[in-house]
RNA sequence: GCGGUUGUAGCUCAGUUGGUUAGAGUGCCGGCCUGUCACGCCGGAGGUCGCGGGUUCGAGCCCCGUCAACCGCGCCA
């Protein structure tokens, strides 16, 4: 079990005597027993031997012989054996019970026999002798079992989720979301952060995604938006002159769903500080995610080194701007080696302007079954392929032909015994279509540049970088992982800095704003008299394990440079005013400097309990369709709702 | 919206080249069992093989369509 699952659970145990002050019972022989408890099923040990005590749990394992019957009885707590036989004057009704239900038990805690002892549970040195049970809520036949861990169908788990939340796997991990959560408010506040609650029901806010419309009775017609993140709020609070703010924040977006993201809602551990500098903003963070990761990380190793990686590095190097550095590979431009080359299909390319040649390479990746097994990745990602070449160990043979056989040519020492001895000479071959092509010469300027030798291999990979490098970030990933090269158990992170204001759609070929268009231009309002697509923002992430878990900025401030910010992608003073007016007037009345960032705790426990399902560490979380199978959202709204509203429904066809 | 994978008993799964009455484990019901802790043993019930259509003498298996779930793409800076 989790350190720190058993660290809350001995921190709650035998809470239980003094958890309800309901009616006193009338419990022959047994003065002042609380109605359901007098101890957690985890509380009871050697010490409780000859109690008479009383236990409230789920009925976890029935194990019945006939003349004997053992219940594993189980609560958030833990687990207690408790048992009957024919003297037990409840006997007939203990042999009754079923998986799941709740029951109260009466009893006496009796010491095992040596032999008898349970070692898996830490209430295996005793067991109760039932007196008398009641059964406070039986169970129909369970949909899904709680015993054991087995998988079962999301659907089913979503849809009966309370019952699912009482397998230990899932009590574990809302207990580690709970705790992982009080960690860091109580790091926030041991900073000089307070935490300040922003609205809900609000006005759309700018983060890009689709707003959640709620609609006004008030003001028929018009209509609210769920906060996308609490971003206008806290700048404005930053201007109000709090200094220091933080928030455990429910953030809504209709988006489509991932395994690694939530639909409609999530939460975030929101911040923001003034008269800071981004780099402020990393001093300030990095302790507590940092810290977070180490309390709850299961001696995971927790890198303390966070680089400062350019978002253009990080897209050359890795091909995504959420790396995971547990991985080694690092991508290279190898566009020279290519140029005026006998491989024509990368030749030609590079005659346009804008495209390259990049390499992945592949240390013990040399083998001609994992090349082609990596070229089939690429075309199954939707590229033509990816050429390689792998370098391995040959044999001079004697007529220099491949059929020869080989030939020894070699004088050798023996190192132990000085005896001579004639050997076969070994070079190394790089082999694969690519290095015929390009011939010896550039092959083995690519094998310097990349630093590859015997046994490794290189993956390339042409064209505009923009259209592969997603391709190339999830093939070095599928390398890192099938080599075995990408480290496990740790915890690695890199700050993702220097993003572009502004990117160029493709389709419309409209510049727009890439990242949050609140963030401050490198530069100023200088820097946006050029040209908008060189500008880079005080925009940052944070990235972990290949997961992206925070992201930030230093923010515009300054009006000016805001109103100039917004014409460069298109919206004139009048719209920004009118869709951010609040926080634009705002600006006019002395805006600090201000800046922060917002990490993913959704995320971050994903990560600490080591799944790769957002929805193992949501109590109540969407399927992939944006349903609560379990509540029956989204629903259908009565009339009188929606005329109260002033709203009709279109049909869709 | 698009692509991939999956869909067989309440649950987890097997099911050969298309061939007789579709199986196992678990759960459920009944019986036996006084030291189990995944208890054991015997018996029983439980199936629209996701749905619809097609090919075939014959379809869980092949083909087409469709629905659902998950994963990915688009989307989410």
């Amino acid at each position: 079990m989790r350190a720190h699952a058993v660290r809350a659970r001995a921190a709650l145990d035998n809470r239980g005597a003094s958890l309800c002050t309901g009616p006193r019972p009338r419990t022959p022989g047994v003065p002042h027993m609380h109605p359901y408890r007098s101890h957690t099923c985890a509380a009871l040990t050697k010490a409780d031997v000859g109690q008479t005590v009383r236990l409230s749990g789920w009925v976890h394992r029935v194990r019945d012989h006939g003349g004997i019957l053992f219940i594993d009885l189980r609560d958030h707590y833990g687990v207690t054996q408790v048992l009957a036989d024919p003297d037990s004057p409840v006997f007939a009704e203990v042999e009754k019970v079923r998986s799941e239900w709740v029951i109260r038990v009466d009893g006496e805690v009796k010491a095992r026999d040596a032999n008898l002892v349970n070692p898996n549970i830490p209430t295996g040195e005793i067991e109760v002798f039932i007196r008398d049970m009641e059964v406070l809520g039986a169970s129909e036949e369970l949909p899904l079992p709680v015993f054991g861990e087995q998988d079962y169908p999301e659907e089913t788990r979503l849809r009966y989720r309370y019952i699912d939340l009482r397998r230990e796997h899932m009590q574990r991990n809302m207990t580690l979301r709970s705790d992982v959560v009080a960690s860091m408010r109580k790091r926030m506040w041991d900073k000089g952060f307070r935490e300040y609650q922003t609205p809900i029901i609000t006005a759309s806010s700018p983060e890009g995604a689709r707003d959640f419309l709620v609609p006004s009775r008030l003001h028929p017609g018009k209509f609210y938006a769920l906060p996308q993140a609490p971003q206008q709020f806290k700048q404005l609070i930053m201007v109000s002159g709090f200094d220091k703010y933080f928030q455990i924040a429910p953030c809504f977006r209709d988006e489509d769903p991932r395994a690694d993201r939530s639909p409609t809602d999530f939460y975030q551990l929101d911040m923001e500080m003034s008269f800071v500098t981004q780099q402020d903003v990393f001093d300030t963070i990095q302790p507590v995610l940092q810290g977070v990761f180490e309390e709850f990380g299961e001696g995971h190793k927790v890198d303390a080194e966070w680089p400062q990686i350019s978002y253009a590095d990080a897209a050359l190097w890795y091909g995504t701007d959420k790396p995971d550095l547990r991985n080694p590979i690092r991508m290279q431009d190898v566009s020279e080696h290519f140029r005026g080359s006998g491989f024509a299909i990368f030749a030609s390319l590079l005659e346009q302007d804008g495209n390259e040649i990049r390499a992945i390479p592949a240390p013990t990746g040399g083998s001609r079954k994992f090349c082609d097994r990596m070229n089939k990745f690429a075309q199954q990602q939707g590229l033509p392929g990816m050429g390689y070449i792998f370098w391995r160990e040959a044999e001079k043979r004697t007529l220099g032909t491949p059929d020869a056989p080989p030939a020894p040519t070699m004088v050798v020492r023996d190192a132990e015994t000085g005896d001579l001895r004639l050997e076969t000479e070994k070079y190394m071959e790089a082999a694969g279509p690519l290095a015929k092509n390009i011939g010896p010469e550039r092959t083995e300027a690519i094998r310097q540049q990349l630093g590859l030798g015997v046994g490794d291999a290189a993956f390339f990979l042409g064209g505009k970088p923009a259209a592969f490098e997603p391709v190339a970030g999830r093939a070095r990933t599928v390398i890192g992982d099938e080599l075995g090269l990408t480290e496990q158990d740790r915890y690695a992170f890199a700050w993702i800095v220097d993003f572009p204001m502004y990117e160029k759609e493709p389709e419309s070929g409209k510049v727009d704003f890439s990242h949050n268009p609140f963030s401050m231009p490198q530069g100023g309002l200088e820097a946006l008299e050029g040209d908008p697509l060189q500008v880079l923002g005080y925009q940052y992430d944070l990235a972990c394990n290949g997961y992206e878990i925070v992201s930030g900025a230093i923010r515009n401030h300054k009006l000016d440079v805001m109103l100039k910010a917004f014409a460069l992608a298109g919206y004139g003073e009048d719209e920004v005013r009118k869709r951010f007016g609040g926080m634009v007037n705002a600006f006019q009345y002395g805006a600090p400097p201000h800046g922060g960032c917002a990490a993913g705790i959704d995320r971050i426990v994903m990560l600490l309990a080591d799944t790769a399902n957002i929805r193992e560490v949501i109590m109540f979380p969407m399927n992939q369709r944006a349903e609560d199978l379990m509540m029956q959202a989204p629903s259908d709204p009565t009339n009188e709702q929606l005329r109260e509203l002033g709203l009709r429904l279109i049909p869709r066809d």
